[in-house]
DNA sequence: ATGGCAGACTGAGCCAGATCAGCATGCGCG
DNA sequence: CGCGCATGCTGATCTGGCTCAGTCTGCCAT
C-alpha cells in the first residue's frame, strides 16, 4: 500500500472503517475552504442557523453551553481531528457555543457538502457515525464524573483522557503534554468553582501524582493516578476497523 | 399519501428525513426479532463484545455505567421508538449497562443487519446519524445539568425533559404523565442521594410546581417550571425534515 | 393474619466544595 | 516606564447536599 499524507481527521475514520482510495479522496475534498480564527471569539453559538460544521487542524476548542444565572458548563475540548459542530448541523440551529481557546485553524464543511458525501459514500457516513459516538462516549464519561466522583477523582480523570486523546494524534506522551487551558476553563469544564481546581492542583502535585504548570502537564506516577481517578481508557479506543 | 402504520422508531426518523416507502420497508425490517424482558434484569453489561442493538417498543429502560466505589449513574432513560446500544455496538465492547425500569419489548437488531441497511439505503444512515446526535443533545443537556444546576432546578428539568418526550411518542401530555421510577432512580440519575431526591420532590410539590406520587407525575405550573429549571426544549425539537 | 421487604419519608450532624476577599505575578500596551 | 488586566494562589466562612439512623406504609407470599 501507497503511504499517502491523510488528514489526522482521515485517519481517525480509518481506524473503524477500512478506507478506500476513493472513501480517502471523498473525504480529503471536504478539506476545501481552511479559515482561521483568533483565541477566545466564539465561532459558534447558542441559537445560530445554518451553521457550518469543521474539522479541526490545529489549536484547542471547546464546545460549551450558558445557563441563564450567567455560569457555564464546557461540555468538551476538542483538539485537531476533531469534528466540530456536527448537531449543530443536523438540527440546523445550534445548540452549544463553540470557543477557540487558541488560535485555531479549521476546514469549513458545508452541510450539503456533507450529505451529499453520505448518499455517495454510504460507509462514509456510517465512519461519521463511529466518530459522532466516540465523541457521545467522551460526553458520557464526563457526566458519570461530574455526577459521582469528587473533585480530586474528576480532576485526575480530566487530565488521564486528555493526555491518551493527545497521544493519539501525536501531540504528547503517556506522560507530558502542554495543554493551554486556564484554571478558570478547567473549572468551568469540570463543575468546580476556580479557587477549588487551584487547590485540587496543588494536592496532586503534593501527592506526587500530576503537576499542571506553566501550560504543561506531567505526570510522576501514572499507576497511581489511574488508580485514584477510575480510569478505564477503553471507551476511547478502538480495536481495529469493525467494517472492512 | 396512503397512511401505513409505522414503528415509533420510524416515525421518529421520518420527522428528520423524508423517507420514501423503500425506505420505510428497509427500517421496518429491522424489526425482526421481537424480545421481551423483565424489570430489573440488565440486557446489557459493561464490558460485554458483539452485542446486539435494540429499538425499543414498549416499556422503560436505563442506560448506566458503575463505577469502582459501588455507586452508579444512570445516563439517560429510555422510552418506546428510542434505539439502545448502538454505541455498544459499533464499539464491539459495551460500554454501558442496560437495564429494564419495567418489563420491556424490543427488537433485536444485528450489527449486520443495521451496516447494510446504511450501505444499502444510505439515507437511513443519516437519520440514524440524527437520532443518534439528538440522544447526544439530551445526555449534554444532563450533564450541563449535573454540572451547573442546583438539586431543585436539575429535579425541575428532568421532570419538564421526560413530559417533552413523552408526549412526542403520545406517551402523555404537557401537564401529566405516569412514571414508573423509584426515587432510588431518579437518585442515580441526577446525582444526588434518594433522600435529598425525596426532600426536593417535596419541596416542588410544596411550592405547587409539580408532583410526584404513585407514579404519576402532574405539572401543577407549567410556567414557573420551566422558569426554575430554565428549560429550553428546543434540543429536543426537530424544524421538519432536513434531508427532502 | 402476618411476616418480610421495598419504597417513601424524616431528623440530626457533618463535610466537600462554594463564595468572598485579597495578594502576587507576569505580560501587553500607551 | 508604569498602568491595567488576566491568571494563579491563599485564608476564612458559609451552605447544599450527604450520611447515618431510623419510622411508616403498602404489598406481596406464605
Amino acid at each position: 500500500m501507497i503511504s499517502v499524507q491523510h488528514s489526522p481527521f482521515a485517519r481517525k475514520l480509518g481506524a473503524f472503517v477500512a478506507l478506500s482510495g476513493e472513501e480517502f479522496s471523498a473525504l480529503d475534498l471536504l478539506h476545501g475552504r481552511r479559515k482561521r480564527f483568533a483565541a477566545g471569539r466564539d465561532m459558534v453559538h447558542q441559537g445560530q442557523v445554518n451553521q457550518s460544521a469543521y474539522i479541526l487542524a490545529s489549536g484547542w476548542v471547546c464546545s460549551y453551553k450558558l445557563l441563564s444565572g450567567g455560569t457555564r458548563q464546557i461540555i468538551d475540548f476538542q483538539i485537531p481531528g476533531d469534528f466540530l459542530g456536527l448537531r449543530s448541523v443536523l438540527f440546523r440551529t445550534a445548540d452549544h457555543n463553540i470557543e477557540p481557546v487558541t488560535r485555531v485553524e479549521a476546514s469549513e464543511v458545508l452541510v450539503s457538502d456533507l450529505l451529499d458525501t453520505f448518499t455517495r459514500t454510504p460507509r462514509l457516513a456510517t465512519a461519521v457515525l463511529w466518530a459522532a459516538s466516540r465523541d457521545e462516549a467522551m460526553v458520557v464519561e464526563h457526566l458519570v464524573g461530574i455526577g459521582r466522583r469528587d473533585a480530586k477523582e474528576r480532576t485526575a480523570h480530566f487530565l488521564l483522557e486528555l493526555s491518551a486523546r493527545l497521544k493519539l494524534v501525536g501531540l504528547g506522551t503517556a506522560h507530558e503534554y502542554s495543554c493551554p487551558l486556564s484554571q478558570y476553563m478547567m473549572a468551568d469544564a469540570l463543575g468546580l468553582s476556580s479557587v477549588h481546581v487551584n487547590r485540587v492542583l496543588r494536592e496532586l502535585r503534593e501527592d506526587g501524582l500530576a503537576t499542571f504548570q506553566h501550560g504543561k502537564v506531567t505526570i510522576h506516577d501514572l499507576d497511581r493516578l489511574v488508580l485514584l481517578a477510575d480510569f478505564d481508557k477503553s471507551y476511547l479506543d478502538h480495536d481495529g476497523p469493525l467494517l472492512k
